[in-house]
DNA sequence: CGATTTTCATATGTCTTACATTTAGTGTTT
DNA sequence: AAACACTAAATGTAAGACATATGAAAATCG
Protein backbone atom coordinates (compact mmCIF):
# COMPACT_ATOMS: atom_id res chain seq x y z
CA UNK A 1 0.00 0.00 0.00
CA UNK A 2 2.87 2.92 0.75
CA UNK A 3 6.07 1.76 1.00
CA UNK A 4 9.50 3.25 1.20
CA UNK A 5 12.89 3.16 -0.98
CA UNK A 6 15.01 3.96 1.10
CA UNK A 7 17.52 5.52 -1.66
CA UNK A 8 17.75 9.61 -1.44
CA UNK A 9 16.94 11.73 1.49
CA UNK A 10 15.41 11.57 5.01
CA UNK A 11 13.41 9.04 5.92
CA UNK A 12 11.07 10.67 8.03
CA UNK A 13 10.32 12.97 5.38
CA UNK A 14 9.68 9.94 3.52
CA UNK A 15 7.47 8.13 5.51
CA UNK A 16 5.41 11.88 5.88
CA UNK A 17 5.32 12.33 2.03
CA UNK A 18 4.21 8.44 1.89
CA UNK A 19 0.86 9.11 4.54
CA UNK A 20 0.12 12.33 2.99
CA UNK A 21 -0.17 10.92 -0.11
CA UNK A 22 -2.40 8.47 0.97
CA UNK A 23 -4.73 10.74 2.69
CA UNK A 24 -4.77 12.73 -0.80
CA UNK A 25 -5.63 9.67 -2.59
CA UNK A 26 -8.48 8.91 -0.12
CA UNK A 27 -6.82 5.64 1.00
CA UNK A 28 -7.38 6.70 4.59
CA UNK A 29 -10.64 8.15 5.49
CA UNK A 30 -11.20 11.16 7.44
CA UNK A 31 -10.78 9.96 11.07
CA UNK A 32 -9.53 6.76 10.71
CA UNK A 33 -6.93 5.19 12.84
CA UNK A 34 -3.16 4.82 11.46
CA UNK A 35 -1.27 2.28 12.73
CA UNK A 36 -0.28 2.77 15.76
CA UNK A 37 3.82 3.92 16.01
CA UNK A 38 4.98 0.59 16.57
CA UNK A 39 3.25 -1.08 13.83
CA UNK A 40 4.50 1.61 11.18
CA UNK A 41 8.26 1.55 12.53
CA UNK A 42 8.02 -1.99 11.64
CA UNK A 43 6.11 -1.67 8.28
CA UNK A 44 9.01 1.15 7.08
CA UNK A 45 11.67 -0.72 8.63
CA UNK A 46 12.87 1.95 11.05
CA UNK A 47 12.69 3.01 14.55
CA UNK A 48 9.51 4.70 16.38
CA UNK A 49 11.46 7.92 16.95
CA UNK A 50 11.94 8.73 13.51
CA UNK A 51 7.99 7.80 12.59
CA UNK A 52 7.23 10.41 15.35
CA UNK A 53 9.32 12.53 13.50
CA UNK A 54 6.91 11.92 10.59
CA UNK A 55 3.86 11.78 12.17
CA UNK A 56 4.86 15.54 13.80
CA UNK A 57 5.50 16.82 10.49
CA UNK A 58 1.75 15.67 9.45
CA UNK A 59 0.59 16.96 12.58
CA UNK A 60 2.14 20.49 12.17
CA UNK A 61 0.16 20.83 8.60
CA UNK A 62 -3.23 19.31 10.71
CA UNK A 63 -3.91 16.92 8.77
CA UNK A 64 -3.53 13.84 12.02
CA UNK A 65 -4.09 14.48 15.36
CA UNK A 66 -3.15 12.06 17.85
CA UNK A 67 -4.41 10.48 21.19
CA UNK A 68 -2.96 9.60 24.15
CA UNK A 69 -4.56 6.58 25.99
CA UNK A 70 -5.75 2.65 25.42
CA UNK A 71 -7.58 3.66 22.46
CA UNK A 72 -5.15 6.35 20.83
CA UNK A 73 -3.44 6.76 18.38
CA UNK A 74 -2.56 9.06 14.87
CA UNK A 75 -6.16 10.27 13.11
CA UNK A 76 -7.05 11.29 10.00
CA UNK A 77 -8.27 15.01 10.67
CA UNK A 78 -11.13 16.46 9.22
CA UNK A 79 -9.34 19.71 7.25
CA UNK A 80 -11.94 22.29 8.62
CA UNK A 81 -11.53 26.20 7.30
CA UNK A 82 -11.17 27.07 10.49
CA UNK A 83 -7.98 24.95 11.44
CA UNK A 84 -6.48 25.61 8.04
CA UNK A 85 -6.89 29.65 8.71
CA UNK A 86 -4.34 30.64 11.03
CA UNK A 87 -2.25 28.79 9.31
CA UNK A 88 -2.79 30.28 5.80
CA UNK A 89 -2.38 33.65 8.12
CA UNK A 90 0.89 32.96 9.34
CA UNK A 91 1.89 31.76 6.07
CA UNK A 92 0.77 34.97 4.34
CA UNK A 93 1.87 37.19 7.12
CA UNK A 94 5.51 35.54 6.88
CA UNK A 95 5.73 36.25 2.82
CA UNK A 96 5.20 39.59 3.27
CA UNK A 97 7.78 40.19 5.52
CA UNK A 98 10.35 37.66 4.25
CA UNK A 99 9.97 38.75 0.31
CA UNK A 100 10.23 42.48 0.87
CA UNK A 101 6.80 42.50 -0.68
CA UNK A 102 5.47 46.63 -0.94
CA UNK A 103 3.02 47.71 0.83
CA UNK A 104 1.43 48.81 -2.56
CA UNK A 105 1.41 45.30 -4.28
CA UNK A 106 0.03 43.65 -0.79
CA UNK A 107 -2.48 46.35 -0.88
CA UNK A 108 -3.53 46.14 -4.27
CA UNK A 109 -3.99 42.40 -3.74
CA UNK A 110 -6.09 43.02 -1.19
CA UNK A 111 -8.82 45.37 -2.20
CA UNK A 112 -8.70 43.80 -5.69
CA UNK A 113 -9.65 40.42 -3.67
CA UNK A 114 -12.08 41.96 -1.69
CA UNK A 115 -13.80 43.59 -4.64
CA UNK A 116 -14.16 40.39 -5.88
CA UNK A 117 -16.72 39.35 -3.63
CA UNK A 118 -18.24 42.68 -2.88
CA UNK A 119 -21.02 41.81 -5.29
CA UNK A 120 -21.40 38.72 -3.37
CA UNK A 121 -21.97 40.79 -0.33
CA UNK A 122 -24.10 42.82 -1.34
CA UNK A 123 -26.52 40.09 -2.97
CA UNK A 124 -26.04 38.04 0.16
CA UNK A 125 -25.41 40.33 3.66
CA UNK A 126 -27.22 39.44 6.29
CA UNK A 127 -27.90 41.35 9.17
CA UNK A 128 -25.42 39.86 11.55
CA UNK A 129 -22.61 40.83 9.03
CA UNK A 130 -23.72 44.55 8.83
CA UNK A 131 -24.13 43.89 12.60
CA UNK A 132 -20.52 43.39 13.12
CA UNK A 133 -19.69 45.85 10.18
CA UNK A 134 -21.38 49.14 11.85
CA UNK A 135 -20.27 47.96 15.63
CA UNK A 136 -16.70 48.06 14.17
CA UNK A 137 -17.16 51.34 12.79
CA UNK A 138 -18.60 52.36 15.96
CA UNK A 139 -15.23 51.09 17.51
CA UNK A 140 -13.02 53.34 15.55
CA UNK A 141 -14.57 56.24 15.90
CA UNK A 142 -13.87 55.70 19.77
CA UNK A 143 -11.19 58.14 21.11
CA UNK A 144 -8.20 57.23 22.81
CA UNK A 145 -8.35 54.04 20.62
CA UNK A 146 -4.32 52.79 20.03
CA UNK A 147 -3.31 52.78 16.28
CA UNK A 148 -2.89 48.92 16.79
CA UNK A 149 -6.56 48.60 18.31
CA UNK A 150 -7.82 50.59 14.92
CA UNK A 151 -5.66 48.24 12.71
CA UNK A 152 -7.50 45.50 14.42
CA UNK A 153 -10.97 46.90 14.61
CA UNK A 154 -10.08 47.47 10.51
CA UNK A 155 -9.33 44.10 10.03
CA UNK A 156 -12.51 43.17 11.67
CA UNK A 157 -14.34 44.71 9.26
CA UNK A 158 -13.02 43.88 6.47
CA UNK A 159 -13.85 39.94 7.55
CA UNK A 160 -17.22 40.72 8.28
CA UNK A 161 -17.54 42.11 4.45
CA UNK A 162 -15.68 39.05 3.43
CA UNK A 163 -17.50 36.57 5.23
CA UNK A 164 -20.85 38.60 4.02
CA UNK A 165 -20.27 36.52 0.61
CA UNK A 166 -21.03 33.45 2.39
CA UNK A 167 -18.65 31.62 0.95
CA UNK A 168 -16.57 29.46 2.86
CA UNK A 169 -13.90 29.21 -0.07
CA UNK A 170 -13.78 32.71 -0.76
CA UNK A 171 -13.37 33.51 2.94
CA UNK A 172 -10.75 31.33 3.68
CA UNK A 173 -8.37 32.96 0.75
CA UNK A 174 -9.38 36.13 1.78
CA UNK A 175 -8.61 35.67 5.14
CA UNK A 176 -4.99 35.34 4.41
CA UNK A 177 -4.50 38.24 2.29
CA UNK A 178 -6.69 40.83 4.88
CA UNK A 179 -4.74 39.76 8.20
CA UNK A 180 -1.45 39.35 6.47
CA UNK A 181 -1.56 43.16 5.93
CA UNK A 182 -1.88 43.76 9.71
CA UNK A 183 1.76 44.52 10.32
CA UNK A 184 2.14 46.48 7.28
CA UNK A 185 -0.56 48.57 8.25
CA UNK A 186 0.49 48.88 11.93
CA UNK A 187 3.78 50.89 11.02
CA UNK A 188 1.48 53.66 9.88
CA UNK A 189 0.46 56.42 12.64
CA UNK A 190 -2.97 57.70 12.11
CA UNK A 191 -3.67 61.23 12.51
CA UNK A 192 -7.18 62.11 13.91
CA UNK A 193 -8.34 63.41 10.10
CA UNK A 194 -6.89 60.13 8.69
CA UNK A 195 -9.29 58.45 10.31
CA UNK A 196 -12.19 59.92 10.21
CA UNK A 197 -11.52 59.90 6.26
CA UNK A 198 -10.89 56.10 6.57
CA UNK A 199 -14.45 55.68 8.74
CA UNK A 200 -16.51 57.53 6.19
CA UNK A 201 -15.27 55.15 3.54
CA UNK A 202 -16.02 52.37 5.44
CA UNK A 203 -19.50 53.63 6.02
CA UNK A 204 -20.02 54.68 2.44
CA UNK A 205 -19.27 50.64 2.07
CA UNK A 206 -21.83 49.23 4.83
CA UNK A 207 -24.03 51.57 3.21
CA UNK A 208 -23.45 50.46 -0.38
CA UNK A 209 -23.35 46.87 1.16
CA UNK A 210 -27.44 47.75 2.56
CA UNK A 211 -28.67 48.92 0.48
CA UNK A 212 -27.16 45.70 -2.03
CA UNK A 213 -25.46 47.90 -4.37
CA UNK A 214 -22.61 46.20 -5.84
CA UNK A 215 -21.48 48.82 -8.07
CA UNK A 216 -21.60 51.28 -5.74
CA UNK A 217 -19.26 49.03 -3.12
CA UNK A 218 -17.05 48.41 -5.50
CA UNK A 219 -16.33 52.04 -6.13
CA UNK A 220 -16.35 52.95 -2.14
CA UNK A 221 -13.64 50.00 -1.83
CA UNK A 222 -11.77 51.19 -5.02
CA UNK A 223 -11.79 55.20 -3.13
CA UNK A 224 -10.52 53.23 0.35
CA UNK A 225 -7.78 51.76 -1.70
CA UNK A 226 -6.79 54.95 -2.47
CA UNK A 227 -6.85 56.61 0.29
CA UNK A 228 -5.06 53.53 1.86
CA UNK A 229 -2.17 54.17 -0.70
CA UNK A 230 -1.74 57.42 -0.60
CA UNK A 231 -1.90 57.78 3.34
CA UNK A 232 0.95 54.76 3.37
CA UNK A 233 2.59 57.03 0.40
CA UNK A 234 2.96 59.96 3.05
CA UNK A 235 4.12 57.79 6.04
CA UNK A 236 6.99 56.12 4.17
CA UNK A 237 8.20 59.69 2.45
CA UNK A 238 8.29 61.39 5.76
CA UNK A 239 10.17 58.64 7.29
CA UNK A 240 12.11 58.05 4.11
CA UNK A 241 13.31 61.62 4.36
CA UNK A 242 14.11 61.84 8.44
CA UNK A 243 17.03 59.40 7.89
CA UNK B 1 14.03 35.24 24.90
CA UNK B 2 12.36 32.12 24.42
CA UNK B 3 11.31 30.23 27.61
CA UNK B 4 8.70 27.25 27.83
CA UNK B 5 6.55 26.82 30.73
CA UNK B 6 5.63 23.25 30.98
CA UNK B 7 2.43 23.24 32.03
CA UNK B 8 0.08 22.04 29.77
CA UNK B 9 0.36 19.92 26.36
CA UNK B 10 2.98 18.79 24.31
CA UNK B 11 6.47 19.88 24.98
CA UNK B 12 7.55 19.29 21.49
CA UNK B 13 4.29 21.28 20.46
CA UNK B 14 5.26 24.16 22.74
CA UNK B 15 9.04 24.07 21.66
CA UNK B 16 8.16 24.81 17.98
CA UNK B 17 5.77 27.37 18.70
CA UNK B 18 8.10 29.36 20.95
CA UNK B 19 10.74 29.13 17.71
CA UNK B 20 7.98 30.01 15.10
CA UNK B 21 6.92 33.17 17.53
CA UNK B 22 10.65 34.59 17.26
CA UNK B 23 10.37 33.69 13.27
CA UNK B 24 7.52 35.95 13.06
CA UNK B 25 8.93 38.52 15.66
CA UNK B 26 12.07 38.52 13.54
CA UNK B 27 14.02 37.35 16.78
CA UNK B 28 15.26 35.12 14.50
CA UNK B 29 16.27 36.74 10.52
CA UNK B 30 16.07 34.75 7.75
CA UNK B 31 19.50 32.43 7.27
CA UNK B 32 20.27 32.90 10.77
CA UNK B 33 21.23 29.52 12.20
CA UNK B 34 19.38 28.36 15.11
CA UNK B 35 21.40 26.72 18.29
CA UNK B 36 22.08 23.07 17.44
CA UNK B 37 19.35 20.85 18.66
CA UNK B 38 21.88 19.68 21.85
CA UNK B 39 21.82 23.29 23.12
CA UNK B 40 18.32 23.48 22.45
CA UNK B 41 17.81 20.58 24.43
CA UNK B 42 19.60 22.23 27.07
CA UNK B 43 18.20 25.47 26.89
CA UNK B 44 14.48 24.41 26.91
CA UNK B 45 15.81 21.21 29.46
CA UNK B 46 14.25 18.28 27.21
CA UNK B 47 16.10 15.64 25.68
CA UNK B 48 17.40 16.08 21.75
CA UNK B 49 14.75 13.58 20.33
CA UNK B 50 11.94 16.33 21.41
CA UNK B 51 13.38 19.16 20.32
CA UNK B 52 13.75 17.11 16.58
CA UNK B 53 9.97 16.32 16.95
CA UNK B 54 9.75 20.24 17.61
CA UNK B 55 12.02 20.78 14.31
CA UNK B 56 10.35 18.69 11.95
CA UNK B 57 7.23 20.41 13.08
CA UNK B 58 9.05 23.89 11.45
CA UNK B 59 10.31 22.17 8.43
CA UNK B 60 7.15 20.80 7.59
CA UNK B 61 5.73 24.51 7.34
CA UNK B 62 9.65 25.28 5.64
CA UNK B 63 9.95 27.53 8.22
CA UNK B 64 13.47 26.02 8.66
CA UNK B 65 15.85 23.56 6.74
CA UNK B 66 18.18 21.60 7.69
CA UNK B 67 22.20 21.11 6.82
CA UNK B 68 24.34 18.12 8.27
CA UNK B 69 27.18 18.43 8.53
CA UNK B 70 30.31 20.36 10.34
CA UNK B 71 28.65 23.74 9.56
CA UNK B 72 25.51 22.68 9.43
CA UNK B 73 22.18 22.72 11.62
CA UNK B 74 18.88 24.07 11.25
CA UNK B 75 18.83 27.44 9.24
CA UNK B 76 15.77 30.08 9.06
CA UNK B 77 14.06 29.58 5.71
CA UNK B 78 13.34 32.19 3.42
CA UNK B 79 10.15 31.38 2.73
CA UNK B 80 9.52 32.22 -0.85
CA UNK B 81 6.13 32.18 -2.86
CA UNK B 82 7.39 29.27 -4.96
CA UNK B 83 8.10 26.98 -1.43
CA UNK B 84 4.64 27.76 -0.33
CA UNK B 85 2.99 27.38 -3.10
CA UNK B 86 2.77 23.75 -2.98
CA UNK B 87 0.98 23.34 0.77
CA UNK B 88 -1.50 26.31 -0.15
CA UNK B 89 -2.67 24.17 -2.72
CA UNK B 90 -2.92 20.87 -0.97
CA UNK B 91 -4.62 22.23 1.78
CA UNK B 92 -7.30 23.88 -0.57
CA UNK B 93 -7.42 20.51 -2.32
CA UNK B 94 -8.06 18.84 1.26
CA UNK B 95 -10.48 21.51 2.19
CA UNK B 96 -12.22 21.26 -0.86
CA UNK B 97 -12.50 17.34 -0.81
CA UNK B 98 -12.87 16.79 3.10
CA UNK B 99 -15.72 19.58 3.68
CA UNK B 100 -18.10 18.50 1.09
CA UNK B 101 -17.58 21.89 -0.53
CA UNK B 102 -20.12 22.50 -3.37
CA UNK B 103 -18.96 22.47 -7.29
CA UNK B 104 -21.12 25.40 -7.13
CA UNK B 105 -19.74 26.86 -4.31
CA UNK B 106 -15.73 26.47 -5.33
CA UNK B 107 -16.42 27.41 -8.59
CA UNK B 108 -18.27 30.65 -7.88
CA UNK B 109 -14.93 31.42 -4.98
CA UNK B 110 -12.85 31.00 -7.96
CA UNK B 111 -14.02 32.99 -11.45
CA UNK B 112 -14.78 35.78 -8.11
CA UNK B 113 -11.36 35.68 -7.80
CA UNK B 114 -10.28 35.45 -11.44
CA UNK B 115 -12.44 38.15 -12.14
CA UNK B 116 -10.87 39.87 -9.21
CA UNK B 117 -7.43 40.18 -11.30
CA UNK B 118 -8.81 40.39 -14.63
CA UNK B 119 -8.55 44.44 -14.64
CA UNK B 120 -4.56 44.07 -13.44
CA UNK B 121 -4.21 41.58 -16.22
CA UNK B 122 -5.76 43.74 -18.50
CA UNK B 123 -3.53 46.36 -18.42
CA UNK B 124 -0.17 44.95 -17.73
CA UNK B 125 -0.33 41.67 -20.00
CA UNK B 126 3.03 40.78 -21.23
CA UNK B 127 3.49 38.91 -24.70
CA UNK B 128 4.59 35.77 -22.57
CA UNK B 129 1.81 35.52 -20.49
CA UNK B 130 -0.48 35.87 -23.97
CA UNK B 131 1.34 33.02 -25.45
CA UNK B 132 1.12 30.74 -22.93
CA UNK B 133 -2.66 31.69 -23.20
CA UNK B 134 -2.46 30.82 -26.58
CA UNK B 135 -0.62 27.72 -26.48
CA UNK B 136 -2.69 26.10 -23.79
CA UNK B 137 -5.60 26.85 -26.18
CA UNK B 138 -4.05 25.21 -28.87
CA UNK B 139 -3.31 22.45 -27.12
CA UNK B 140 -7.13 22.10 -25.80
CA UNK B 141 -8.09 21.69 -29.34
CA UNK B 142 -5.91 18.91 -29.88
CA UNK B 143 -7.93 15.95 -30.91
CA UNK B 144 -7.03 12.48 -28.74
CA UNK B 145 -6.68 14.72 -25.71
CA UNK B 146 -7.72 13.52 -22.18
CA UNK B 147 -10.42 14.68 -20.17
CA UNK B 148 -7.44 15.04 -17.66
CA UNK B 149 -4.75 16.24 -19.98
CA UNK B 150 -7.79 18.59 -20.98
CA UNK B 151 -8.35 20.01 -17.46
CA UNK B 152 -4.49 20.30 -16.53
CA UNK B 153 -4.30 22.62 -19.65
CA UNK B 154 -7.17 24.48 -18.22
CA UNK B 155 -5.40 24.76 -14.96
CA UNK B 156 -2.01 26.09 -17.27
CA UNK B 157 -4.53 28.28 -19.31
CA UNK B 158 -5.80 30.17 -15.92
CA UNK B 159 -2.82 30.42 -13.98
CA UNK B 160 -1.06 32.16 -16.91
CA UNK B 161 -4.06 34.48 -17.21
CA UNK B 162 -3.66 35.18 -13.15
CA UNK B 163 -0.33 35.73 -13.79
CA UNK B 164 -0.82 38.21 -16.07
CA UNK B 165 -1.11 40.60 -13.38
CA UNK B 166 1.79 41.02 -12.43
CA UNK B 167 1.66 40.57 -8.53
CA UNK B 168 2.63 37.59 -6.39
CA UNK B 169 0.85 38.20 -3.89
CA UNK B 170 -2.60 37.88 -6.16
CA UNK B 171 -0.69 34.48 -7.77
CA UNK B 172 -0.11 32.92 -4.81
CA UNK B 173 -3.63 33.39 -3.31
CA UNK B 174 -5.28 32.29 -6.46
CA UNK B 175 -2.85 29.09 -7.18
CA UNK B 176 -5.01 27.42 -4.52
CA UNK B 177 -8.69 28.14 -5.53
CA UNK B 178 -7.37 27.53 -8.83
CA UNK B 179 -5.47 24.54 -8.85
CA UNK B 180 -7.98 22.48 -5.99
CA UNK B 181 -10.84 22.87 -8.07
CA UNK B 182 -8.90 20.37 -10.54
CA UNK B 183 -9.93 17.36 -9.02
CA UNK B 184 -13.53 18.80 -9.00
CA UNK B 185 -13.21 19.24 -12.92
CA UNK B 186 -11.79 15.93 -13.30
CA UNK B 187 -14.85 14.35 -11.93
CA UNK B 188 -16.34 16.10 -15.45
CA UNK B 189 -16.34 13.78 -19.08
CA UNK B 190 -15.79 16.79 -21.86
CA UNK B 191 -17.63 16.02 -24.99
CA UNK B 192 -16.46 17.19 -28.06
CA UNK B 193 -18.74 19.97 -28.09
CA UNK B 194 -18.55 21.13 -24.51
CA UNK B 195 -14.27 21.48 -25.48
CA UNK B 196 -15.59 23.69 -28.53
CA UNK B 197 -17.73 26.00 -26.43
CA UNK B 198 -14.94 26.39 -23.63
CA UNK B 199 -12.33 26.54 -26.19
CA UNK B 200 -13.78 29.84 -27.71
CA UNK B 201 -14.78 31.02 -24.57
CA UNK B 202 -10.82 31.14 -23.86
CA UNK B 203 -10.49 32.67 -26.56
CA UNK B 204 -12.81 35.10 -25.87
CA UNK B 205 -10.65 35.64 -22.80
CA UNK B 206 -7.31 35.83 -24.46
CA UNK B 207 -8.82 38.69 -27.03
CA UNK B 208 -10.10 40.89 -24.10
CA UNK B 209 -6.65 40.36 -22.78
CA UNK B 210 -4.76 40.94 -25.27
CA UNK B 211 -7.05 44.69 -26.73
CA UNK B 212 -6.32 45.14 -22.63
CA UNK B 213 -10.08 45.60 -22.08
CA UNK B 214 -10.80 44.27 -18.41
CA UNK B 215 -14.70 44.62 -18.84
CA UNK B 216 -14.52 42.17 -21.67
CA UNK B 217 -12.04 40.42 -19.61
CA UNK B 218 -14.70 40.02 -17.07
CA UNK B 219 -17.66 39.68 -18.88
CA UNK B 220 -15.65 36.51 -20.87
CA UNK B 221 -14.94 35.03 -17.95
CA UNK B 222 -18.36 35.25 -16.29
CA UNK B 223 -19.74 33.96 -19.44
CA UNK B 224 -16.93 30.51 -18.92
CA UNK B 225 -18.18 30.50 -15.46
CA UNK B 226 -21.91 29.66 -16.43
CA UNK B 227 -20.87 27.79 -18.99
CA UNK B 228 -18.90 25.27 -16.67
CA UNK B 229 -21.83 25.44 -13.63
CA UNK B 230 -24.35 24.61 -16.32
CA UNK B 231 -21.84 21.92 -17.37
CA UNK B 232 -21.64 20.46 -14.24
CA UNK B 233 -24.91 20.56 -13.33
CA UNK B 234 -25.77 18.47 -15.79
CA UNK B 235 -23.23 15.83 -15.41
CA UNK B 236 -23.87 15.52 -11.80
CA UNK B 237 -27.93 15.65 -12.63
CA UNK B 238 -27.08 12.72 -15.14
CA UNK B 239 -24.99 11.08 -12.54
CA UNK B 240 -27.69 10.82 -9.75
CA UNK B 241 -30.88 10.09 -12.33
CA UNK B 242 -28.24 6.82 -13.47
CA UNK B 243 -28.78 5.48 -9.51
C1' DC C 1 -27.85 -8.39 40.66
C1' DG C 2 -26.31 -3.80 39.59
C1' DA C 3 -23.33 0.06 40.27
C1' DT C 4 -18.94 1.54 41.55
C1' DT C 5 -14.22 1.04 42.04
C1' DT C 6 -9.84 -1.10 40.87
C1' DT C 7 -6.80 -2.99 37.88
C1' DC C 8 -4.73 -3.60 33.57
C1' DA C 9 -3.47 -3.37 28.82
C1' DT C 10 -2.29 -0.26 25.21
C1' DA C 11 -0.51 3.64 22.96
C1' DT C 12 1.59 7.99 22.96
C1' DG C 13 5.11 11.28 25.30
C1' DT C 14 9.71 11.58 26.84
C1' DC C 15 14.54 10.38 28.17
C1' DT C 16 18.99 8.06 27.65
C1' DT C 17 22.55 6.29 25.13
C1' DA C 18 24.72 4.90 21.25
C1' DC C 19 26.14 4.66 16.51
C1' DA C 20 26.05 6.22 11.53
C1' DT C 21 26.73 9.81 8.18
C1' DT C 22 27.80 14.06 6.26
C1' DT C 23 30.75 17.95 5.83
C1' DA C 24 34.21 21.44 6.72
C1' DG C 25 38.47 22.35 8.41
C1' DT C 26 43.15 20.98 9.58
C1' DG C 27 47.32 18.62 9.58
C1' DT C 28 50.48 15.44 7.57
C1' DT C 29 52.87 13.35 3.91
C1' DT C 30 54.85 13.04 -0.54
C1' DA D 1 52.90 23.13 -2.56
C1' DA D 2 49.34 19.94 -3.46
C1' DA D 3 46.96 15.78 -2.46
C1' DC D 4 45.50 12.96 1.01
C1' DA D 5 43.90 11.45 5.46
C1' DC D 6 42.17 12.61 9.84
C1' DT D 7 39.32 14.89 13.09
C1' DA D 8 35.54 17.40 14.97
C1' DA D 9 30.87 18.89 14.93
C1' DA D 10 26.52 18.51 13.59
C1' DT D 11 22.35 16.02 12.04
C1' DG D 12 20.16 11.29 11.00
C1' DT D 13 18.88 6.91 12.93
C1' DA D 14 18.39 3.10 16.27
C1' DA D 15 17.18 0.60 20.55
C1' DG D 16 15.48 0.34 25.00
C1' DA D 17 13.38 2.12 28.96
C1' DC D 18 10.18 4.68 31.78
C1' DA D 19 6.19 7.96 32.38
C1' DT D 20 1.52 9.00 31.57
C1' DA D 21 -3.05 9.03 29.84
C1' DT D 22 -7.16 6.46 28.92
C1' DG D 23 -10.57 3.15 27.89
C1' DA D 24 -12.18 -1.32 29.06
C1' DA D 25 -12.42 -5.35 31.59
C1' DA D 26 -12.39 -7.32 36.14
C1' DA D 27 -13.23 -7.23 40.88
C1' DT D 28 -15.58 -5.52 44.79
C1' DC D 29 -19.28 -3.67 47.51
C1' DG D 30 -24.06 -2.30 48.47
Amino acid sequence: MKIDPSKPADLSAQIAGAIRDAIISGSLIVDERLPSEAELADHFDVSRPTVREALKRLAAQSLIRTQRGATGGAFVNRLSFEAAQPQQITTSTLLLSMNAVSFETACEARYALERACAPLSAARRSPDHLATMRAEIHRQGQPGLTDEAFCASDVAFHRALVDGAGNPVLSYQLAGAVEAMQPLMNMITFTARDRARIIALHEGIADAIEAQDAIATAEALTALEQETQTLAQSVFAARAARR
